[in-house]
DNA sequence: GAGTTTGAAACT
DNA sequence: CAGTTTCAAACTC
């Protein structure tokens, strides 16, 4: 399976990427029990498994509540309560089991929960494990672990879902379970929101749950296909990225553990799926209308028989589900944005056209291995390989799905990277058969399939990624690590679910209130700091930009746009918000842009509409202020331009006078013409017959006025010379 | 230029 | 949808 990066997730097709994920803060109550003697209730089977009253009949030691969450290893199942009933969640407890007891016993026990009998309730402990988790959930039974941890601040439960048919019937999963080496399985939650709050298995789901309005961001499934071996304990992790928008969660695992897992927890967790190498994506939504559909997509192998396949985790379907709804309710412009689809990598297979879809972004169905309900899916210009993973009930229902063989060539197995530490990386994929037909009716009231309702499909990138670090943090979305045989290290599974998600959600952090980025545009000589605004970090750029459209389609927009009709022909796209400025200062978007302030703004006090007296004399001042600065301008244009002129005229030698401006009069002309006032000054005293000393005061006389005048005239030349200049 | 005010955007 | 937080620009002194 090829290695996907984060980036690259970013650039899928909007149509795909494009979804609008409703969160549902409901949580319900889980328990699951962890021994079962009965082979896993398949379809066949619900009518014999599908009996609540067995549930409810379970027994419950006595040391716990009727709200309390079990997860037992003994022969006896768990307790559970009333279903359907919502608790109250203490994020502060720790869930641990002290051996081979419940996996959430006496430590739940003071929960003010009600459990159902199909759930698992997940709470986050107080204490990170450790840097990286800060939320973590351990559950050990016979072994086992069940391990919940989220890498951000979220600190709410979460909730794994049984399906009611098999948590009523744990015997029948204990015998389909026998292989333990898997021996833990950890949930980690790398979004750093608080919304993550269920997790809802579903391996029912498929064909149980309704179609919904909206789409999953990312569901992926996978499974080895290669037979387990008798290796090492193996530990599945979870892994729920959040995405930005806070909308959806997603959730993944994997494993190298055999096809057959003995013990509590994780049979009830994946009685069938985990048999398989998995992973999934949930998201919660918030929407009654919208469910989320879990789909396994697989390739058969030997040691893998289907009917041990139910959907990851066979958890039921508890919570909302979030599902994609195929576009026969909206336009097909608008499906395509409503398909949620399995992404795998074989090339190989043989293409289908595809009918509905979008026919820009999805030009080919490729069917996929073994199971008619996963389509591999080309996108014509995508790095990408999609597969639309569907239920046996939509397939039949769908076209696309009709058209589709069955392939039992198995999908691609995805890159390996192995670690300083024992652990691989893989993406197995799952059988799709055991997602099919195996709703329990006990969940039908949150999840029905409604006739006439579009195909559900799923979208996800089912590729690991390049770059595995030991550092969780770093973990690209994608990635499964999955522990070596005989290893005991753990694995880790991380659901790629990156357009949505946390990296880009800190980028955006950086850049987000950066002009140059709101504009389009790239960073430059701007005083950002840490800037990722600009070509070295063009991918992160990117996801930032694509995050910041998933928030707001009209975030790069401009903001003023033309109105609507009998409006002006400008206004505020938004309208602003003003509240003190009386929208008349530049905080006002729509007074900074020198528009007046529309039906759509929501500011408090506005003065800037067409009759405010305010306003207008703003204006005035405004205007008046203008003209004057225009005319200073001008004025000194002017003055300028004069001064040059003078100086060229009058003053051919100031560029070297200076200072000494005066003496620059002193000219050859002017020196003729004063040697001629004083030797005329002489004759005249010669005609009188002056004496020599009188002639001589005479002289000294003239050749002073003549002084005089000159520096006069110097004098009146560097005075005009200053008032042009200034 | 430092400190304050303001409102957009993001987040809860 | 409302309240809160964060941020940068506008504004004041």
């Amino acid at each position: 399976m090829e290695v996907v990066s984060a980036e690259v997730n970013s650039l899928l097709p909007e149509e795909i990427m494009d979804t609008t994920l409703v969160e549902d803060d409901s949580i319900e109550v889980v328990a699951v029990t962890s021994q079962h003697a009965e082979p896993i209730p398949m379809e066949t089977e619900r009518g014999e498994i599908e009996d609540p009253v067995q549930i409810q009949n379970s027994q419950v030691p006595s040391s716990v509540t009727d709200h309390v969450a079990m997860l037992t290893n003994n022969a006896t199942p768990l307790i559970l309560s009333e279903p359907n009933i919502k608790m109250e969640v203490n994020t502060d407890i720790v869930s641990k089991t002290t051996g081979k007891g419940s996996l959430m016993s006496s430590t739940t026990a003071g929960m003010n929960v009600t459990l159902a009998a199909n759930q698992i309730l997940l709470k986050p402990i107080t204490e990170p494990s450790d840097q990286k988790f800060n939320q973590a959930i351990k559950c050990e039974a016979a072994g086992q672990q069940l391990v919940v941890t989220t890498l951000g601040k979220s600190r709410q439960s979460i909730v794994l879902s049984l399906p009611p048919n098999q948590a009523s019937h744990p015997q029948q999963v204990l015998s389909q379970t026998q292989v333990a080496d898997l021996k833990q399985i950890k949930v980690v939650t790398l979004g750093g929101r608080s919304e993550i709050k269920s997790i809802v298995g579903a391996s029912n789901a498929l064909g149980s749950v309704q179609p919904a309005q909206s789409q999953m961001k990312t569901v992926q499934i996978a499974k080895k296909s290669t037979p387990t071996s008798a290796a090492g304990p193996v530990i599945t992790k979870f892994f729920f990225t959040k995405p930005v928008n806070n909308k959806n969660i997603i959730a993944g695992h994997s494993t190298t553990a055999p096809s057959l897992i003995a013990g509590s927890l994780y049979e009830t967790f994946s009685n069938c799926v985990f048999q398989q190498t998995a992973k999934i994506a949930i998201s919660p939504l918030k929407s009654p209308n919208k469910h989320l559909t879990l789909v396994s997509m697989a390739s058969q192998t030997p040691n893998s028989p289907q009917k041990s396949l139910t959907v990851p985790l066979t958890m039921a379907l508890r919570q909302q589900l979030l599902t994609v709804q195929q576009a026969t309710t909206t336009s097909p412009a608008k499906a395509a944005s409503n398909h949620a689809t399995v992404q795998t990598m074989k090339p190989a297979v043989p293409n289908l056209a595809v009918g509905t879809v979008n026919a820009t972004q999805f030009k080919t169905i490729i069917p996929l291995a073994t199971s008619p309900n996963v389509q591999q899916i080309q996108v014509t210009g995508s790095k990408f390989h999609y597969v639309r993973l569907v239920t046996a009930t939509t397939a039949s229902a769908s076209p696309h799905i009709a058209s589709s063989s069955i392939n039992t060539q198995p999908i691609s197995q995805a890159k390996s990277v192995v670690l300083n530490t024992p652990v691989r990386m893989s993406v197995p994929i799952a059988p799709a058969q055991s997602i099919k037909n195996v709703a329990p009716k006990s969940i039908s009231s949150i999840a029905q399939i409604t006739p006439n309702q579009p195909q559900q499909r799923l979208i996800m990138p089912a590729t690991a990624l390049p770059q595995i670090q030991p550092n969780l943090t770093s973990l690209p979305p994608g990635t499964v690590l999955t522990p070596a045989p005989g290893t005991g290290s753990m694995g880790y599974a991380v659901v790629p679910a990156q357009y949505v998600t946390q990296a880009t959600s800190n980028l955006s952090l950086l850049i987000r209130y950066c002009d140059c980025f709101a504009n389009g545009e790239f960073c430059n000589n701007c005083n950002c700091t840490n800037c990722f605004n600009n070509l070295e970090h063009e991918a992160e750029r990117l996801k930032a930009i694509k995050a910041c459209l998933d928030r707001n389609p009209e975030a790069f927009k401009p903001k003023i746009g033309k109105g609507k009709e009998g409006e002006s022909d400008r206004r505020h796209s938004k309208g602003c918000n003003c509240k003190r400025s009386g929208c008349l200062k530049n905080y006002c978007e729509c007074y900074e842009a020198k528009i007046m302030c529309s039906s759509i703004c929501k500011c408090i006090g506005c003065k800037n509409f067409e009759e405010s007296p305010e306003r207008k004399t703003l204006m005035h001042l405004a205007d008046a202020a203008e003209v004057r600065v225009q005319q200073q301008t001008a004025a000194k244009t002017k003055l300028s331009s004069q001064i040059s002129d003078l100086l060229t005229r009058t003053m051919p030698t100031a560029t070297s006078g200076g200072g000494k401006l005066p003496f620059t009069f002193v000219t050859k002309e002017v020196t003729e013409a004063t040697c001629e006032c004083l030797l005329a000054k002489a004759e005249e005293a010669e005609k009188t017959n002056k004496s020599k000393a009188v002639t001589e005061r005479m002289i000294l006389e003239e050749f002073g006025r003549c002084l005089m005048r000159i520096i006069n005239s110097a004098g009146k030349a560097k005075g005009d010379s200053c008032a042009l200049s200034c």
